[in-house]
DNA sequence: TGCCTGCTTGGCCATTTGGTCATATTCTCC
DNA sequence: GGAGAATATGACCAAATGGCCAAGCAGGCA
């Protein structure tokens, strides 16, 4: 049988994965509040201004977020902000997980 | 300055990243119809079956899915089901990716 | 023009991931 | 108890990822 995974769910799988890594969610997470330049994401974040520029990189191909210049600055902004309203959701999963832990304790 | 990433950032990560993998997804919208049993899945997959059996380890472990014993078969369902509520937003994700693209090329 | 600032990219390395094969494990039925 | 079917797990390898450093590059300004 031929397999019924299509193009459409790895295109979808990109978009997930750009949001499976903590420094990428905190960003997701941090320009809810409005735009920052990378500079100010990095003084949030703490790690190397090349890290920085890389997670927001894979934000950008993933369509999540936007870029603008002003001067020589560069500000990243929310392009889809309804996804973080699966926040909920993903916190509802982690509570499963958790009462799974639970139970093999007991 | 100390990093604003929190281990609350790295948990949710990990939900993304279980959902971050074509065949992953593919399993979480098939599991929306109803339970299935791992041969059920890897028909519709194609692949190995210990490969599937991996994918849903992963599952598992992010609280996405529950596993239920019949018999001499495990079936696995939608733990968390509000998480399909975001594709239509993940798509719009793609969307502007696609806009982009076309305006690059353009 | 030339320098500084803000950001991106390339090179490199350690770690993680995804896949396959081989080996458990668990249940069913005889 | 033994055979066989359905899953899970371990060993192993290739490829992708994430991080840092060093270089490149674009804008603003002297």
């Amino acid at each position: 049988m031929k397999s019924k995974v299509t193009p459409r769910h790895e295109a979808r799988a990109r978009v997930f994965k750009a949001l499976g890594h903590p420094t990428r969610l905190f960003i997701v997470e941090t320009l809810a509040n409005g735009e920052y330049c990378v500079c100010g994401l990095q003084k949030l974040i703490g790690s190397d201004l090349s890290t920085v520029s890389k997670h927001l990189a894979k934000l950008r191909e993933a369509g999540i977020v936007d870029v603008e210049r002003q001067g020589n600055q560069i500000f990243y902004s929310l392009r889809t902000p309804c996804l973080l309203n699966s926040l909920p959701c993903v916190d509802e999963a982690l509570q499963a997980n958790a009462e799974q832990y639970t139970r093999v304790l007991l």
